[in-house]
DNA sequence: ATCATTGCTGACAATTCTTGTCAGTACTAT
DNA sequence: ATAGTACTGACAAGAATTGTCAGCAATGAT
């Protein structure tokens, strides 16, 4: 059995257990060795499939892990559709995929009258000015700023000088025609903002920044008199 | 991407869309070429994924199909947070309220690891021109337009002539700047846009008309050449 | 009746992915 | 402590995937 197969047969099995199974279990039961099953796990977890495994235990679908049922405005369903549709407009585009991808789970999650509603939202949100695609993937910059990662990028400033630097991001701001990321660069020793567009390499570092991120944003925001962040 | 990847992509992006989708417009969003899709979609439908493509028309997806209740994503909780900065940034207060209120309905429904992760997203949408208040009630407008209410509106264009007019509203369009309502405007019988802060007053009619949103949206956008909405 | 659009298929070679194996760590329940 | 289990890393043989290109068939609009 091929691996796209297995995939949508272990979300079939899983659904059908109330109890947790072990990767043995469906190993034997898929007819692979369980560290396969690890595998593919991994896989199915990072694409959103709410499954849970602990040590000792199993796996089991999540349990404590379904959208509880949600009662929204109608005022609130057209905030959503809008921001969502701002966010196509202006956002990278993994994050302008993730706001169609929850307009899809919001949709269904609701009852059908107002997810009519829902869809038939007629706000929106046009971009004249389009902005530039990045060289780098900014799903990687959003993920070392979650998770304080230290990252390090080769950046052509506004005079075509390129420089290699190791800096720590702690924000991203998107104006209406370009996204920044806000980080402390370790070379000056100073908050720095960095055009996501002038980016031409980028890489995670293993190593984690130790202030906490709000820490320094609350810095960084004192000292641009930006009272909203401080 | 990997295959295994695109697979639950793909199902995803089926179950959001209503209308029928071409294997093109799904090879571009999830890039790869469109004879990819057409495998894909062999495996999907061998798998028992109701999926129905037909020739000259597209893909649409039966209904009927449930994917186990999933969780949001990483991604679609931070394109959440950022959509909702944005409304509160550029839509009328009362969205911007709205806006607050989802946040906090969605913190507390989902788990408190994912919670923190959603409410400490730090990707801002900051806005140096703000938006006029407006004179009269943009919830109003929207109300109106939802349920294809008339309105009269006291309007002041640019040469400052104040005139009377019943008009259709059909959408509402968010620019960088200011807030736009369109609309059939039974005065000159033809369509128009309207800047919701030069409104003087502004009052729903008893009266709905008669066709379709969606198709006055559709003509709407034939003549100005908007093909995203055509 | 014609045309553009779209689904769908076959074949091939380069590339990429997948798998089992083995060895080890960390966590859970008992 | 102990057993059970999740999870990770590395490697190499084998299998699957992909893009390309070429063509056919069905649909819907005109």
């Amino acid at each position: 059995m091929k691996r796209a197969d297995r995939l949508i047969q272990i979300i079939e099995l899983m659904r059908r257990e109330r109890r947790p199974v072990t990767a043995q279990y469906i190993a034997e039961e898929l007819e692979v060795t369980p560290r396969t099953i690890y595998r593919d796990m991994v896989t199915l977890t990072a694409s959103g499939v709410p499954i849970d495994g602990e040590a000792g235990v199993g796996y089991i679908m999540g349990d404590g892990y379904h959208m509880p049922p949600m009662m929204f405005t109608e005022d609130e369903l057209e905030a959503l559709m809008l921001g969502m549709r701002m966010v196509q407009e202006r956002a990278d585009k993994d994050l302008a995929k993730a706001a169609k991808n929850l307009i899809g789970k919001i949709s269904v999650a609701i009852p059908d009258d107002l997810s009519a509603l829902f869809l038939n939202t007629d706000l929106y949100a046009p971009q004249f000015v389009k902005i530039k695609e990045e060289k780098v993937s900014v799903a990687d910059i959003r993920h070392a700023l979650r998770r304080q990662f230290k990252i390090k990028i080769t950046y052509a400033d506004v005079k075509g000088e390129v420089t290699d630097r190791i800096v720590w991001p702690i924000l991203m701001a998107h104006f209406y025609d370009n996204r920044n990321l806000v980080a402390w660069c370790e070379k000056r020793q100073a908050f720095r903002s960095f055009r996501t567009e002038r980016m031409v390499k980028l890489k995670i570092l293993p190593e984690k920044y130790k202030p906490y991120r709000k820490k320094l944003i609350k810095q960084w925001a004192i000292e641009n008199q930006i009272p909203d962040l401080a």
